[in-house]
DNA sequence: CTGAAAGCGCTAACAC
DNA sequence: GTGTTAGCGCTTTCAG
């Protein structure tokens, strides 16, 4: 006694709607992802059978006999920054919106390889595609993930052999601290990671570099002794600028290579009963939507856009649409707001 | 001539393995996999033949064979907000531990309908497991996707028929609204989410219950006047708090219903030139990291392991170790910063 | 303890 | 334009 309304206990398989709709499976198959030589009126059965019977294909069976599983790959040092989450948004929405699933994975910030191993058997042949973010990666490793035939594309450092998108980092250090020269500031602090020495690729280090370059474009020699690393949050912040504070001669200005470290500057300078900006300058990196909050002039970037860009690299480079590679760079600017001023 | 260093230039698959050890794909696979019934000898062959061939099974064949993706999903309103990330962060922690992919899904915050349903689908037989954060969802809703043999956990609110993983927030309205109460203060404004009016079973709702209750206890009849709605982010919290300051007996203390709502009410607070806490005190919800930056008072929640503990519930749920619902209340505590003071 | 063989549900030649 | 058929690489009875 089957009813008619009698949802099926098991899925729909494509031969169900085959036979449903008195074709074959082929047939369907072509039909349902919109294939040429399917004649219109077929097609449109087929359709119409396929929803009435509910029918969604398995994507294993599908990954299985195509070789690709619609699914990329996000992999993020750290999840649960807000540079991650940015990202992580912007990827998700282009990927939702081309029916794609994304993985996301973090493979941690020490540079153990044993995680990175781990995160290139994590993706054989779980992913077609790959985003990077902020990874310092080897051309080995590279060669090894295009090697898979993944598409790969990276956000922050420029990376070889793969699109890569992100911000003028150089440029990012130069206007930061030329903010701070043209308020008059001399003895100029700045905080950043205590990462590994591999400076030309990553984030923190072409900061640097553009910081090293407006001081000596300004006629001063960088000290050392002013730079305080930490890790990249808000405690590392923290704790550089309590060291720089420190000092005999302390700062009268500190570039923080993140907002979130300016925060943790910002925090500690309140303790201190540090006036920011009288007593000392402050700015940061992102335009994180709390510099807002508590007036930190900064320079903007626009992350979950780079992530969408990304996203959509990887996405048209397995359409086979767009196999060059590219290395995009979003503008940033200043953005003056109450932690900045003049020398005192 | 083969160099006995050549990596086969395609994947090595299961029979590969069988083929090298002189054993059937059977026994490889029971082997592989820990399964009983492979002599100690025959067991450790096949892994050295494996590891020698670097072999990794096909997630999609075996997915296919044996109906299991090994793969979560996580759902979540907005990927971008702290909240998010921090459960993310923690069910991808777990489930990299133990071998799982974590598929990343928005389903948006409108309650329509559409969003809901293109998840179920995009959820069918794509994964094994489904961790729901804060999502109001129906009974019929849960169903259809228990009903698709889906383990489910949900993080947030309260849910019937699956495990749940949370706070209680009832008491923390009731908590944030009596440290105000004990301040001595008696018109209290809330700043809360413009949601949809599902108060019993939605996070804010609760919320908004335990600050009724606690003021009602106090003998203080609850001023529908008093509560701000606005988008549960920062400028959702400055423009809430803006129209309580606007009014013509504004409240003395504020309480946001989380510290993002709360940021925005201390930078509008800034900008209209109140003093907080002499002029109004603010207390918010969560002890988001930045919290301690501007020195705000809140309820703190460990939002993190509440990801990680529902991931192991939907875990032991797929392990078939643990097959009961659970309810889990992770504590909350007050911290008492600098935004809550006295009633002047 | 091990092997043979039948699928899992779909895609992609290839034939008609 | 449509159908037939041979896999994709694994898991899982069922024999032995």
């Amino acid at each position: 006694m089957t009813d008619i309304n009698t949802r099926p206990a098991s899925r729909a398989t494509i031969e169900d709607v085959a036979a449903a709709a008195g074709v074959s499976v082929a047939t369907v198959s072509r039909a349902l992802r919109g294939l040429p030589n399917v004649a219109a009126a077929t097609r449109s059965r087929i359709e119409d059978t396929a929803s009435r019977l509910d029918y969604r294909p398995d994507p294993a069976a599908s990954r299985l006999a195509a070789g690709r599983s619609r699914t990329i790959a996000v992999a993020v040092p750290v999840v649960n920054t807000w540079y991650s989450a940015q990202v992580v948004a912007g990827v998700e929405a282009v990927c939702s919106e081309a029916g794609y699933d994304m993985i996301l994975m973090s493979v941690g910030i020490d540079a153990s390889h044993r995680r990175r191993l781990d995160a290139k058997a994590a993706l054989d042949r779980r992913v077609d595609g790959l985003v990077l973010v902020d990874l310092a990666i080897t051309d080995d490793e590279i060669d090894s993930l295009i090697g898979s035939k993944l598409a790969v594309a990276s956000i922050g450092p420029r990376l070889g052999r793969m699109s890569t998108f992100g911000i003028d980092n150089v440029r990012v250090g130069e206007v930061a601290t030329r903010h701070l020269l043209d308020l008059g500031h001399t003895r100029i602090g700045l905080i950043g990671e205590d990462t590994v020495p591999v400076f030309e690729f990553e984030v923190p280090g072409q900061r640097l570099t553009g910081h090293t370059r407006a001081l000596e474009q300004a006629g001063i020699e960088p000290d050392p002794e002013l730079i305080a690393f930490g890790e990249f949050a808000i405690d590392g912040g923290y704790e550089a600028f309590d060291r720089l504070m420190a000092m005999d001669d302390p700062p009268t200005a500190v570039f923080a290579l993140a907002d979130e470290m300016a925060f943790g500057a910002l925090q500690r300078a309140r303790e201190l009963g540090i006036d920011v900006p009288d007593d000392v300058s402050v700015i940061g990196v992102d335009d994180h939507p709390v510099a807002a909050v508590v007036g930190l002039t900064t320079i903007h970037q626009d992350v979950s856009e780079q992530g969408a860009h990304a996203a959509r690299a990887v996405l048209s480079a397995l359409d086979g649409t767009d196999t060059e590679l590219v290395h995009e760079t979003s503008p940033v600017r200043l953005i003056e707001r109450a932690t900045t001023g003049p020398r005192r």
